[in-house]
Order: structure tokens, then C-alpha cells, then sequence
DNA sequence: CGATAATCATATAGATGATTATCGGTGCTCTATT
């Protein structure tokens, strides 16, 4: 009997008709035991090519995905697809006993090709061990952004992913992780953290061309918010707004409704009966527009969403590519409309730098991290020196970047012998901290590019996430202005050119426009050059 | 960082402006009660 080809495979299993190039790269490198990481539009077929490898696998293959009702999803796919029931089971604190008991007895006889799972779950250890014994082939890591986005302090366990892998079998299953956005510098750190090992990295086409891209710029908050009042009136069919807090996508939608728009608002305050129904409400068509926060959007699939509006710029282009994004996924024409105001940046510059630890709450964890025979579990540790989890969460994070303590499986931690030296540890874990604080600030910077520059808007946005692509697009509305600057031409180096400045090290050039030049440093981040001050003073020299 | 709520000072009773304090976004899991 021959084995099916990953078409029919994919066909009979799956109902796929056509393989994509990038699937079938990206599975067949899982299938020759390669790391892989998959940058793809959504909607281009992530999930078939995990799906597709862990048919073929010998061993079964776990799932880390970021939200409960995502991995009912997925569970609920597979066997929507297959036909099969029991094909893809999920493991969280809602799962009962019996039915864990079940799962894993059906994940090791093969019945159950699929475990779904947060990654909160790979820090249990008799969660990790009942894992091991069904012998998994292959670790997915679904919405692999979130192990950069909210590993560092939200989600911690997002960063013991890598750790968890060693774990789970020897040789450990391999990794696949799939986005929709990530940057080059979020690449590495992915690639980075799960420990994957010369990953195969494909990365598809991220231009969405249907998407009409725009920015109106306001000083007065007042004006800005009858301008996004009166584009809402005006747009038509479904779409969302997104808004920087709780209380403003509340009050928005009563405005709105008030105005006889058919609004609901969306928040990570609300109970889950309630967010399901707007998310119900939105996908049927009953709520025209969705006025959320940041919480709403991950796995919400509804082609015919016409507009996205922003209220406040986001915190990175990564998050304002990915929100955007669920717009026009029919291929018809939508809008993605910034609504601007450079005060706005000042919130979101709390919200990205939240989470942050001074050097005195660092060495007190480290103090007592140091002064314990064993290993120290969170929890006690938060008590011992009166900080919140988080905070200590986060101290514990920069020790670790610093070398000096270790997270082991359990969640406890450990000092490291690095930690003798108390002072200097602790000095490590702040220029730690300063480090990230100072990428994050990068990348708002890149937020501020998008929104004030005089270029076509595609060609920022997409040289973000390095590709290619020359203005004018003709979709933005600069291009349509007529304002885009042809380039000018100099260009002192190539874009995707190592270079070396006095201060910020080394770096890759990302882009140029309007006389300037943007380089992503490997240790400051995104930052902007006057391309003529570079050329007169030697600013920059080539590297390696 | 910036918007807003709370408090204070003034200087004589109700209100205005100045200063200070607080808040702001994403979800999992475990435990204790209804």
C-alpha cells in the first residue's frame, strides 16, 4: 500500500483542493524533522500546513494556542473537515478528568492525531510528563507573535515554550511556529525563545492591495472625534473601530447607537456570555460595527469587514498590520484609516513600557533568589519581597535575560552562578530592562513614521516587515495626493545592508524616503537617519 | 505620557483655578464560594 500524497492527503482529509507553494515548502521541511517558521497572511492557510504535517507524522502533535475559544475552534475544524470527532482533542482547566484521561489514552493509541493547548499548560509538570509518553513528533506554536508580544510580562509562559520542548521527548518533537506579522527583529526572538534550530523560515507575500490605507492627523481631541463619528456614518457595510481603552469603546458605541448605528462594544472586562454575543452579533451581521480594545480580533474570521478604524495609533505596526488585516479578506476593496493625534502615542507608550521593574525590586527578588538552598516557586517569592506576581513576573524575566537566575519546568526559580555576583546581576537585568524598553520605544517610533510620513503608506508598512516593495502604491493616501516623494535616489547602502554606527552597533538598513533613512539596530532598535548627514559624516560603515 | 478625578486654597459660602493622585490592555489557571 502507498502512503498518499500530500495532496490527496490533503484533499481527502482536509477538503483542500489546491496546495499553496508556501504550504507544501512549510511541510515538507516539518516533514524532514526541520525547525520551521511560517510568516503568512491570515486567511493564506496556516492551520493546514500544521494539519497536513501532523497527519503524516508518526507521533501525534500539540498545538500551543493562545485562547481557549481558539483551540475549541481548531478542534472543532479538524473535525469538522475529517469527519472525524475525536481527531483533534484540547487540554485546559475546563477539560474534567475523565475526559484528560481520555484525551491522552486516544493521543497514544492514535485514535487523536491533535492536542490543543496554552502554553500556561506546558508549565504543569504531570501535564508535560503525560505529553512526553504519547511520544509527540511535532510542537506547533500557533500566533507565534505572542511569544515576543506577550511573553515579557503578560504571559510568561510564552517564554518557557523552548524549555518545555526539551521535556516533551529525546530527540524533542519539532517546531513549527506560524504568524501573520512579524517583523524581522520579532523573527529572531521567536526563533530565539522555542530554541529552534536552523529553522526553515517562509515567509509569504504581505501586501493586502485590497486594503485603501490612510491617516488624518488632528491636534484637538474634540475634532478628532467628530471626524471618526462622521466616517463611521458614512462607511459602509460592517467594520471595526479600535480604541486604547475600556471606557472609550464603551462610550463610542453608545454614541453611536444613539445615533441609530448598529454598534456594540468589545473589551477584555466583559464577561465571556457577553463578549461571545457581540462576537455572534458582528459575525451575522446584527452588529454592523464593533467598537473594542486590543482584545478583540484573534481568530475572528469575517470576510466582509469594509473598514478598520483606529481611534489611537497602536502600540507597534506589527499589532496595526494585524488589526487592519481583518479587513477585506474577501479580496473586495476596504479601508484602514488612522485617526491621529501625536499626544495619543503618549498612552500607548505606558501600555508597551507596563510591566516595568526598578533596579531596587529587582535586587530584592535577586536577594532573596540568592539567600535560598532551593529553588523558589512565584508565588512565595511575591510574598517574601510584598511585590504584585507581575512585577515579580517580570524582575524574574530580566534576571533571566541577565544570566543569572533560571526558570526551571515547575515555574520555580533558580539562582545561577552568575548571581554570586549580586550587584553585577542586578546591574545585567536593568540594562536588560532598559534594552527592551528601549525596542519597545523603537517601535512605537515606527508607529509614528507610519502615521506622519509623507511617503506611500504601503511602502512604510511593508518595508517593516522587510519586504521590498517601491511605492507609489496608488491605495494610500499620500500616493493619491500626490505627496508621495519619488525617491531621490541617494542611497548610501542597499537596503538589506549590514552597517555599523559609532553608538547603536550593528544593524540591517530597512528603508529609505523623503531624504531619510530608517536602520533596524540590533541593540537600539528601529531608528531614523538624515541620509545627507550620513553621507557627510560617515554616520554609518559597512559591516562584515 | 496624558487625561481625568480628587483634593486643596482662597476667602467668606459658592465657585474657580491650581495642585496632586490615579489610571490606562491583552488571558490562562487555581481556589474558594454560591
Amino acid at each position: 500500500m502507498t502512503e498518499p500524497t500530500l495532496d490527496e492527503l490533503a484533499a481527502e482529509v482536509l477538503g483542500i483542493e489546491e496546495l499553496r507553494d508556501a504550504q507544501r515548502t512549510a511541510v515538507e521541511a516539518v516533514l524532514d524533522g526541520r525547525d520551521a517558521l511560517v510568516v503568512m497572511a491570515t486567511g493564506a492557510g496556516k492551520s493546514a500546513i500544521y494539519q497536513l504535517a501532523g497527519l503524516r507524522l508518526a507521533g501525534p502533535t500539540i498545538v500551543v494556542s493562545p485562547l481557549i475559544a481558539l483551540q475549541q475552534d481548531q478542534v472543532a475544524n479538524l473535525a469538522a473537515a475529517s469527519g472525524d470527532e475525536g481527531l483533534a482533542v484540547a487540554l485546559n482547566s475546563q477539560t474534567g478528568v475523565g475526559e484528560r484521561r481520555d484525551a491522552l489514552e486516544r493521543l497514544g493509541d492514535g485514535r487523536a492525531r491533535f492536542v490543543l493547548l496554552a502554553p500556561e499548560q506546558l508549565a504543569n509538570p504531570d501535564v508535560l510528563e503525560d505529553l512526553a509518553a504519547v511520544r509527540p513528533a511535532l510542537l506547533v506554536v500557533d500566533e507565534a507573535h505572542c511569544v515576543s508580544e506577550w511573553g515579557h510580562d503578560f504571559r510568561p509562559d510564552y517564554l518557557r515554550i523552548g524549555a518545555a520542548r526539551g521535556r516533551l521527548g529525546d530527540p524533542p518533537p519539532t517546531v513549527l511556529a506560524l504568524t501573520a506579522t512579524a517583523a524581522p527583529p520579532v523573527r529572531d526572538e521567536i526563533v530565539a525563545r522555542l530554541g529552534m534550530e536552523d529553522p526553515a523560515l517562509v515567509v509569504g507575500s504581505f501586501d493586502r492591495p485590497e486594503l485603501w490605507l490612510e491617516v488624518r492627523r488632528f491636534e484637538d481631541e474634540d475634532a478628532k472625534a467628530a471626524a471618526l463619528l462622521d466616517e463611521i456614518g458614512e462607511q459602509e457595510g460592517s467594520g471595526l473601530v479600535y480604541v486604547a481603552t475600556r471606557r472609550a469603546a464603551e462610550e463610542l458605541a453608545a454614541t453611536l447607537v444613539e445615533r441609530g448605528v448598529a454598534a456594540r462594544h468589545y473589551h477584555g472586562g466583559m464577561a465571556a456570555g457577553p463578549r461571545e454575543e457581540v462576537l455572534e452579533a458582528f459575525l451575522d451581521g446584527t452588529a454592523r460595527v464593533v467598537v473594542a480594545t486590543i482584545a478583540f480580533g484573534m481568530g475572528v474570521d469575517k470576510p466582509d469587514v469594509r473598514f478598520v478604524l483606529h481611534d489611537a495609533p497602536s502600540s507597534s505596526l506589527d499589532a496595526y498590520f494585524q488589526e487592519i488585516g481583518r479587513a477585506g479578506r474577501d479580496g473586495e476593496p476596504a479601508s484602514a484609516i488612522l485617526f491621529y493625534r501625536p499626544q495619543d502615542l503618549g498612552l500607548r507608550r505606558f501600555q508597551a513600557g507596563a510591566g516595568q521593574v526598578d533596579g531596587d525590586q529587582i535586587a530584592r527578588v535577586a536577594t532573596v533568589v540568592e539567600a535560598v538552598d532551593e529553588p523558589v516557586d512565584p508565588a512565595e517569592l511575591a510574598e517574601e519581597v510584598d511585590l504584585t506576581a507581575s512585577k515579580v513576573t517580570t524582575a524574574v524575566g530580566r534576571l533571566e535575560d541577565a544570566g543569572a537566575v533560571e526558570v526551571l519546568a515547575d515555574g520555580r526559580v533558580a539562582p545561577r552562578e552568575e548571581l554570586d555576583d549580586l550587584a553585577g546581576a542586578v546591574e545585567a537585568a536593568e540594562e536588560a530592562g532598559r534594552h527592551r524598553k528601549a525596542y519597545e520605544e523603537s517601535r512605537l517610533a515606527m508607529v509614528r513614521t507610519y502615521a506622519e510620513t509623507r511617503d506611500c503608506r504601503r511602502e512604510v508598512l511593508l518595508s517593516y516587515f522587510g519586504d521590498a516593495f517601491a511605492g507609489p502604491c496608488g491605495a494610500c493616501d499620500t500616493c493619491a495626493d500626490g505627496r508621495a516623494d519619488p525617491d531621490d535616489g541617494e542611497r548610501p547602502f542597499p537596503v538589506g545592508a549590514a552597517v555599523r554606527h559609532g553608538e547603536w552597533g550593528g544593524g540591517v538598513v530597512q528603508r529609505y524616503g523623503s531624504g531619510r533613512m530608517t536602520v533596524l539596530f540590533e541593540d537600539a532598535g528601529y531608528r531614523t537617519l538624515d541620509v545627507g548627514l550620513v553621507a557627510e559624516r560617515g554616520l554609518l560603515t559597512p559591516d562584515d
